[in-house]
DNA sequence: CAAATGACAAAATCTGTTTTTTGTCATTAC
DNA sequence: GTAATGACAAAAAACAGATTTTGTCATTTG
């Protein structure tokens, strides 16, 4: 392990000591200068790599939002109709995002932070997120299985009535609730947003 | 004013103190000894009148919500069609909020607090919604306005619908978003919500 | 010259102390 | 006997000084 985090290069290897920490201590007790003491140089070293604090902790949230983006980009890439897309994406993000609040909550906690201040990372990433949804239900249009053609609304409309179910605060708002009866009920509104869609008048 | 003031029984003096302190300096700044010397009297006969500073808040809070709950019993009593009466409901708590959001922030403040945390004065009040909910949705299954049957599916559908503009929290943090886009919007999923509960399958 | 150090100023946090606040109650006032 | 006081203990907040942390940079190292 100790030769495994030393063959990596040094930002890398600052991101996954700063993520490790704070997955242990949470934020509020992580300090660049534990991070630098932990990764063996001085914590002035650690600005060559990163421009500030903020900043690397901005990274370890990408880092995981990154692997979801691109999970989210397969399924946009994939053969399915329009309206399947829709929901494996929604549905993947929010799996993704009660993952991670269950396994990693103070890393989740980063990124409810970053959304609620609207920093960079969940700024990025919900545009991200957009431009996808966005995508398909341009695609779900043009291919008639969305008959309303009017964009503007539809890209709002499903990210309202999904925002329970997709919003960091919300989601961990229900944390206690069973992940079972959370997917349920989330099952029953994408049948409900599938309906909407499918009909003329949005 | 001040006769006006002198002439209301004592707890509602205070209650009405309280809740002027709380709107200009916010919580944070605000002591039951301080308000106890704008009532010109000891701290110590504030606690005759309510047995906590924290139930003397929730006082405050449940002091602007108890009017809301009322005009949704009109609603609900009304002669109306059951999706009617059933957006008039949520119309109307969005529109509530919204305007107390608006005009006493800090007031508001406390509400999304005591939600947060669950606490009494909060969760009796959702309650109370959720039971004008239940009581159209059920009045609307009856007639067959809704034909979908299973009010154990069809309530939390609702709520996690429309969770975006009735869930305090999410309703601060849209405050910077113009009141009639929101609105526009609300109105777009609350169409969304009729057509899913006039359809036979939830 | 790319990688790292260590010294430094400004800002934030911590620590121990004083003050204020919360909440109780025996006593007073009417 | 209901309304209010004022004195009190425990808890919380405010404060001030010492310490740590953040971020910069001139210098050192390989």
């Amino acid at each position: 392990m100790a030769r495994a985090a030393s063959s990596e290069p040094t930002d890398v290897r600052i991101l996954e000591l700063a993520a490790e920490h704070i997955r242990r201590h949470g934020l509020e007790r992580t300090t660049v200068v534990a991070i630098a003491r932990e990764a063996a140089m001085s914590h002035g070293n650690v600005y060559r790599y990163f421009p500030s604090k903020e900043a690397l902790v901005d990274a370890v949230t990408d880092q995981w939002l990154k692997p979801i983006e691109s999970g989210l980009r397969d399924i946009c890439d994939g053969p399915d109709p329009a309206f399947d897309k829709l929901e494996r994406i929604l549905s993947a993000v929010q799996r993704a995002y009660r993952n991670k609040l269950e396994a990693d909550p103070r890393i989740f906690d980063l990124f409810i932070e970053a959304s609620v201040l609207g920093r960079g990372v969940a700024r990025k990433h919900r545009l991200k997120l957009q431009a996808e949804v966005r995508a398909v239900l341009e695609d779900g249009m043009a291919s008639g299985a969305f008959p309303a053609h009017d964009i503007r609304r539809a890209l709002p409309l499903v990210f309202d009535i999904c925002h329970r179910f997709i919003n960091p605060p919300s989601i961990r708002a229900d944390v206690e609730l069973a992940r079972a009866q959370i997917e349920g009920r989330f099952e029953r509104v994408l049948r409900a947003l599938r309906r909407t869609l499918g009909s003329a008048v949005l």
